[in-house]
RNA sequence: GGGGUUGUAGCUCAGUCGGUUAGAGUGUCGGCCUGUCACGCCGAAGGUCGCGGGUUCGAGCCCCGUCAGCCCCGCCA
């Protein structure tokens, strides 16, 4: 088809924007055609932009040959330019933002054609069906043409600027710190980078700016702010990517309440670009009582449901499951979830048999339950129910007629991690979550220190370079594992969407710290030699947070997973299924690079046929069966027949090859 | 590393107990149509049932393996 060029055609209005009051003005438009109509004689092409979409139209007894023979050749995602004169039209459209008017097609200009998309491009109407997100991700230039994405990432990219005028409003620099950098030996797996320069020596892409930003405090930049990328080479989740982007701030001369309220102050400012108030100063939680009532470091405060501790009720039962927790003095408790209400008290057998799977995924041994419905009691251990524990656990009820209580016992992390997940799908099942709101929620007091069984000893569970809380002090030293940092998590309906802490600022505690973590003098040196060196030179008190924009988009957006919030994201096996990375390099580059991968073996296999196999032979056949990759490349077997010898060479047995472990 | 789930027309899906020529909606293409806007009506084309083995007289369906998407556990300072 022949083209027509852009030429000297310049947009007079985007075409969202057109309304009653542009009547009777002669508009030049661009856009993609969503849909053409053809009723014969009448013609209407639906063109859209970024703005919106509005309805061009000509009429066959009115507009020149030409032009209709263009408009009859327009097909889906023609990027057309349009020309006409406003006009009322003859039928409104309510669903439209412009659908009082209409375009009345002078002329047209086809600048490009487009193939059938291998996916809609238009958002799917009520009732229908999306493409699969593999497809979506093939052709994500496609994806992203559709309204809802489009709406997602210029939200994100609003969210992004208020971010940066906010802090630069409060006097914030911002920093730009290096993509290669070191390799640090606490926290995730990093991204590698060899150095073509310095063969065999590798950069780290950085998992956060964390020690730049302490760096430019000693400087005495006093606020930092950066939106940057950081990078972790860890498993992939729905609110997770391998590259994400953080909103780091780091401030000195602040308490942790400092950090807060000016975080506060932001939140506030975001929750209202989509219309969310967001109620300060937001509450503040201990570690340990968001684990004691909701199971979890990032609670969603949105259901009002609490675990409860019920292990004395168990203490004289003849449960003996129970009753053990009781006699463990703390060791393992009994903790339950107590649902209120018809909708609790008439699930089926058959849904709490899928309920106790859910548990059993995540560590529990069943599910036990007892259930108040129309029949009354229900329970799987209903046998060791007396009248009085029978009252005693309808009593959490609150009173109600039927219900639900669901059980979990053990350590307080195991009963945690399976009563903080049920809280939160019971709680969604049962309509107890106000969708609406947005829950703003500091969780502080965190642990400095956790045991790891993998290494062997204690890890920083924030960073190693968290302060301990100022009372624990002693305790690194005498009882690590009780001591708190000065850490803060900022969370948003259940999503951890900050975190944050005040430093350690003086040398001397610095290394008590990494001789806690069980990092020796010399590692601690030739791993953070500089930055030792900084907090040696006069650096302030400092703290400060990260914040997961792409987290943070995605609930301002209303959406449950990153993906639709990021333009081009990986999927869950961090790979791009439009670029197709990460993918082979070129043999050149590898050498350039000094570095070897791993083949895997080439073993040749071949067959041979006996009729029959002598009994000298059985032994080197066995030995070729069982060959291993490796043993090929050398091992030559030997077959005896017939008084003569036949060698076999492994290495040049012919045909095919296989890959083997 | 582990568990679950999905893979059939361009797209979204159905496909019974293993049995004739694998269907629907939508999209695409062609024809008709002057008020459509998920346009309508008529017609047509469109299939490596993810891939590789196996069982069987016969496999979209059963078995084994494998690849890919999604969700979760581990992991993610």
């Amino acid at each position: 088809m022949q083209l027509d060029l852009l030429g000297d055609f310049t947009r007079s209005h985007r075409n969202g924007e057109l309304r009653l009051s542009h009547a009777g003005e002669t508009v030049r438009l661009l856009g993609w055609c969503k849909r053409a109509r053809n009723l014969g004689s009448l013609i209407f092409i639906d063109l859209r932009d970024r703005w919106g979409v509005v309805q061009l139209v000509a009429d066959e007894t009115q507009v020149a040959p030409e032009l209709l023979t263009k408009l009859k050749a327009v097909r889906s995602e023609f990027v057309l330019a349009a020309e006409g004169v406003v006009a009322e039209r003859e039928a409104k459209n309510p669903n439209m933002a412009t659908g009082d008017v209409e375009v009345r097609l002078s002329a047209l200009r086809i600048l490009n054609t487009a193939q059938t998309p291998p996916i809609p491009v238009d958002d799917v109407p009520e009732g229908g069906a999306d493409a699969s997100e593999d497809l979506r991700l093939k052709y994500r230039f496609l994806d992203l043409r559709r309204p809802s994405l489009q709406r997602n990432l210029i939200l994100r990219s609003e969210a992004a600027n208020l971010v940066r005028n906010y802090f630069r409003k409060h006097d914030f620099i911002e920093f730009e710190t290096p993509i290669l950098t070191k390799s640090t030996p606490e926290g995730a797996r990093d991204y590698l980078v060899p150095s073509r320069v310095h063969p065999g020596e590798f950069f780290a892409l950085p998992q956060s700016p964390q020690l730049f930003k302490q760096l430019l405090q000693v400087s005495g930049f006093e606020r930092y702010i950066q939106i940057c990328r950081c990078f972790r080479d860890e498993d992939l989740r729905a609110d997770r990517q391998p590259e994400f982007t953080q909103v780091d701030i780091e401030m000195s001369f602040v308490r942790q309440e400092d950090v807060q309220a000016i975080l506060e102050g932001l939140m506030v400012e975001l929750a209202a670009l989509v219309g969310k108030p967001a109620p300060t100063p937001f509450p503040r939680l201990a570690y340990q009582d968001a684990m004691e009532w909701y199971g979890s470091d990032k609670p969603d405060t949105r259901t009002p449901v609490r675990l409860q501790d019920l292990t004395e009720l168990f203490a004289v039962s003849d449960f003996n499951l129970f009753r053990a927790a009781a006699e463990s003095h703390g060791q393992r408790r009994v903790r339950a979830l107590a649902f209120a209400g018809e909708a609790a008290g008439a699930m089926s057998r058959k849904q709490l048999d899928e309920l106790q799977e859910v548990a059993k995924q995540l560590g529990a041994g069943g599910l036990p339950y007892a259930k108040w419905g129309k029949d009354g009691l229900s329970s799987s251990f209903k046998k060791f129910i007396t009248p009085e524990l029978e009252a005693a656990l309808k009593a959490k009820l609150d009173g109600a007629a039927e219900g639900l209580v669901v059980f979990a016992v053990g350590t307080d992390d195991a009963t945690s991690k399976v009563l903080g997940e049920l809280r939160l799908r019971l709680s969604r099942q049962f309509g107890l979550i106000d969708e609406s709101r947005f829950d703003f929620l500091w969780v502080v007091d965190f642990p400095l220190l956790e045991w790891s069984e993998e290494a062997g000893r204690f890890v920083a569970c924030h960073h190693p370079f968290t302060s301990p809380h100022p009372e624990d002090l002693d305790l690194l030293d005498t009882d690590p594992g009780k001591c708190r940092a000065v850490a803060y998590d900022l969370v948003l309906n259940g999503y951890e969407v900050g975190g944050g802490s005040i430093r350690i600022h003086d040398a001397l505690t610095q290394s008590r710290m990494f001789r806690a973590l069980g990092i020796g003098e010399a590692e601690a040196r030739e791993k953070f030699g500089f930055l030792l060196d900084a907090l040696s030179y006069g650096a302030p008190p400092m703290g400060g947070l990260a914040l997961g924009l792409d987290r943070l988009a995605m609930l301002l957006c209303g959406e449950t997973s990153i993906r639709e919030v990021i333009a081009f994201p990986k999927t869950a096996q961090a790979r791009c299924l439009m670029t197709d990375a990460p993918s082979p390099v070129d043999p050149r580059q590898l050498r350039e690079l000094k570095i070897q991968t791993a083949q895997p073996a080439q073993y040749r296999a071949g067959v041979m046929f006996f009729e029959t196999v002598p009994i000298e032979a059985q032994a080197p056949l066995q030995a070729l069966r069982h060959m291993t990759a490796t043993a090929a490349q050398k091992q030559t077997s030997t077959l005896t027949m017939d008084g003569e010898v036949l060698r076999v060479e492994t290495s040049n047995l012919g045909g095919p090859s296989f890959d083997f472990e």
